[in-house]
DNA sequence: CCTTGTACCTGTACCAACTACAGGGGCTAA
DNA sequence: TTAGCCCCTGTAGTTGGTACAGGTACAAGG
């Protein structure tokens, strides 16, 4: 075929790093693409569109774990609407939760930093806190 | 000494994974311990408050590298206050963007998710999202 | 036709920050 | 004495890639 892409035109155009495409090979995220005569892999439109549905994932905040299971899901075809929302909401609940740590850990730092005096002396209430028993 | 802690006991006192304190040891965040005839790693307290302070500091999100450059400046007591409450607000400024990037992903999830019909059909509104060219 | 500069191939090492495990030795109490 | 911990060591595994070295392949310019 013509408009087969190689590994480089394939990152570029879905804006991923050149390796990561063959991480995901070693994985098993993606099969083993075709090659050509030399041995080049070569990427056809499904092998496109499974990379690009990957990487949304990815960005999204899925774990390769989450992505390899919706891949199977969705390809075996054997699924509903309802399920796939159900684990999209999970994954909200997940982000949420780590939301608030990092509120927290926001909240106890802006704290403890506010008792500072910002003084040139070796002072300093921030030590003073995390040293004690 | 009497009042000395061997690494299990230290690391049920300050709530650490018993394994962290030799990674700790090994990559020279803590100093090597004082050993027992027999071999045992042997904290006193300046050791304790020493690893206290490291916990602290990563519970706060620090890096190694962080606490490591924390550790030597306070260390060497040539430091003022304003100049570590600067590294705190630099790190608030870390976990503030941390922050943002999960928020906007739950924005991009949320609304994805909402497209959803929630039916016992295999359309679905998030796959079709993520399929788009 | 030849050269030059890419792009591609492979295996392997590296990153953070631990955590876990295997195979051994020591210590304490019944 | 024996059971059951605790501790010792080195090393491998975790997540999700990224980087590098040393070696082909291929396309464009001279």
């Amino acid at each position: 075929m013509r408009d087969a892409l190689k590994r480089g035109q394939l990152s570029r155009k879905l804006g991923c790093n050149l390796e990561t495409i063959r991480y995901y090979e070693n994985i098993g995220l993606i099969g083993p693409a075709d090659r050509s005569a030399s041995g080049h892999r070569l990427y056809y439109k499904t092998d496109i569109d499974r990379l690009r549905f990957i990487l949304r994932l990815r960005q999204l905040g899925f774990s390769i774990d989450d992505v390899r299971s919706l891949l199977e899901t969705v390809n075996s075809g054997d699924f509903t609407c309802s399920e796939i929302a159900e684990v999209a909401e999970q994954h909200i609940l997940t982000i949420r939760a780590k939301i608030n740590d990092l509120k927290r850990l926001e909240r106890n730092l802006t704290n403890i930093t506010g008792q500072c005096h910002r003084g040139n002396t070796p002072d300093c209430a921030v030590i003073d806190v995390l040293s004690e028993e």
